[in-house]
DNA sequence: CGCAACAATGTAATCCTTTACATCCATATT
DNA sequence: AATATGGATGTAAAGGATTACATTGTTGCG
């Protein structure tokens, strides 16, 4: 592998003027840059970014950790975090924690140790290893959260106002005439399930509905919401707003299992309008969630940071939108 | 941030030997080392990576590239090869190609800058830009491929018997009595999907079923295979074989649109068994993959190499598996 | 024609860690 | 008691790029 040296020795210039022909060309005689520049190409040369890492401090590499990789949710909010991210000159190191805080604590140690230069964290629990850094950082720390959002945590996130859009579900079932509604949650920990909650349980009371809702707690995955389906069938729930959409088709497939039918008995409502939403059968009717444009701002908001940017923006709220298919129906 | 020479300053020591704490604690008498640690501790140091990287010629990373991120498929196999690069001691890195040439080239030197060790890639296409690493190197170039192979590019690679694949697919409709059988394949270049294709004709044609067989061309999504429903509809196809899952639910999704039924009037078969398949309604008959698996021994296969192993495994096959639910129907 | 100003390039320190080699000291061996 | 042995630690040289500062050479102006 040649290094700055070789191709430096070989232009009959000095290793300076190599690195000013790759970083800063317009410092460079045009005919010097085109000789280095015709060496670095016939030796194949590549800076060897470590040794540039440790002088200059910047790894160009942002982390973004997600609780599970294999959901599609996570997988449209990490590709818009790439996108940003490339367009700003980072890579993306990617970390599945599996909802495991030692794994997370284990990324996390990745900024410590610089080798990468910022964080987007995507789930509601910051690593404890990182509390030092926040609490003498503050706003400044290179921590964005995306989706989840917890307050007490003092990092900047982005992510839609779950409240509301748990009210939008609640309020859609009940415009169709729904009285016994049924609400499949994530876990408890979970800050935007809990926002979720509350906006639904809001809007019931709002219509007098408090004492009919069901509520359930799931795991945001398909089997969890499935297990309660019979349960809340035998409560005579006709309308059902699921945390997620897996689970909304978890349930959907459990219904169906129990002789019934989405949405001639029961209707269903999921949440974050993944890809296959519209082509599942009845089609989803859910929450769409911008989960791109999340993904992409959380980094944005990281690279603004990185830059020592004023922003101080701490706290991003994106549009949600209420998307209508055929899991819903009116009563009757 | 704390260095290594302030740790050591601290703990009355050479850095040499903080080092070796860190490093190798075997070499040292335990009374310095923990009294080393102590430091290490209270001042929250941590080894700056990138001089680790440098001096060692090691960047413990791993890079493994998709070329759509938000295809549950690749989901799983980042997984598996998440879980074999940690227990390897490498984090990996994850590059989205959104099937952009420019973009994997862009990935791929990330190889040629040492910024990772090694490389996965899961397509078929090898970048450029490495083709002199590989002609150079041969086997023992750090790149493994994964899912697609290509016998002519020259790299190990993790996959199944896809053409055995194929077979399997077609056999079982015919098995159920379907003699007009579509095909809704991936691209052209993508060997997989030519190597199915080839095990699906050469079933059909053991059966005399050659001629009837329609193939069409799709892209691996729901939207690309939906779009040839209709037409293979009027063809007067009752079966039909698509390569991937999501195709499958785009079609059986315009095949309700379009007033029939899957599966009483057309069968459909998928291939990866997606988690959510067997929430689908129908649940999908599909080939299951083993995802992770192949993530986790392409993982495994890099390793090795970086690792100077000799084992020169240069192409791994994994089972696939007929998974039988009720989108596929006997003929009736 | 002489000097200021500036553009182009070179010199060498620096980033932080690892590790080959040197040194020291205590124990074991004869 | 003298020496060999080996364990613990220190010294200092990489590793490859960037960049402040120094130097050289040109151009422009009075």
């Amino acid at each position: 592998m040649p290094t700055i040296i070789q191709v430096a020795a070989m232009a009959g210039v000095s290793t300076a003027t190599v690195s000013r022909v790759l970083s800063h060309p317009d410092r460079v005689s045009e005919t010097t840059r085109l000789r280095v520049l015709e060496v670095v190409d016939s030796l194949g040369y590549k800076p060897n970014v470590a040794a540039r890492t440790l002088r200059t401090l910047r790894a160009a590499k942002i982390l973004v950790t997600v609780p599970d990789i294999s959901n599609p949710f996570f997988a449209s909010v990490i590709r818009g975090a790439e996108e940003a991210a490339r367009d700003a000159g980072y890579a993306v190191v990617v970390g599945d924690t599996r909802h495991d805080p030692s794994i997370e604590d284990q990324y996390a140690d990745m900024l410590s140790s610089r080798e990468v230069d910022g964080l987007v964290f995507l789930g509601h629990r910051l690593p404890d290893n990182l509390r030092p850094m926040i609490s003498k950082q503050g706003a400044r720390a290179p921590v964005v959260n995306g989706c989840e959002y917890s307050p007490d945590i003092g990092v900047p996130s982005v992510h839609i106002d779950n409240a509301a859009a748990g009210c939008d579900a609640l309020e859609h079932l009940v415009r169709l005439g729904h009285r016994d509604i049924g609400v499949v949650t994530g876990p408890h920990v979970s800050p935007i399930s809990r926002d979720r909650l509350a906006g639904a349980i809001q809007a019931a009371e709002r219509h007098g509905l408090r004492d009919r809702l069901q509520v359930r707690v799931g795991d945001y995955s398909a089997q969890s919401a499935a297990g309660h389906v019979s349960d809340l069938i035998a409560q005579g729930v006709t309308g059902l707003f699921c945390f997620s959409d897996e689970m909304a088709m978890g349930a959907i497939s459990a219904i169906r299992q129990a002789g019934l039918s989405c949405p001639d008995d029961i209707s269903v409502i999921g949440f974050d309008d993944l890809p296959l939403a519209r082509f599942f059968q009845p089609g989803l009717t859910t929450i769409a969630q911008p989960k791109g444009r999340i993904g992409h701002q959380a980094v944005e908001l990281l690279v603004n940071i990185l830059r020592g940017g004023e922003s101080l923006v701490s706290q991003i709220t994106l549009p949600h939108e209420l998307v209508i298919r055929s899991s819903t129906r009116a009563i009757g």
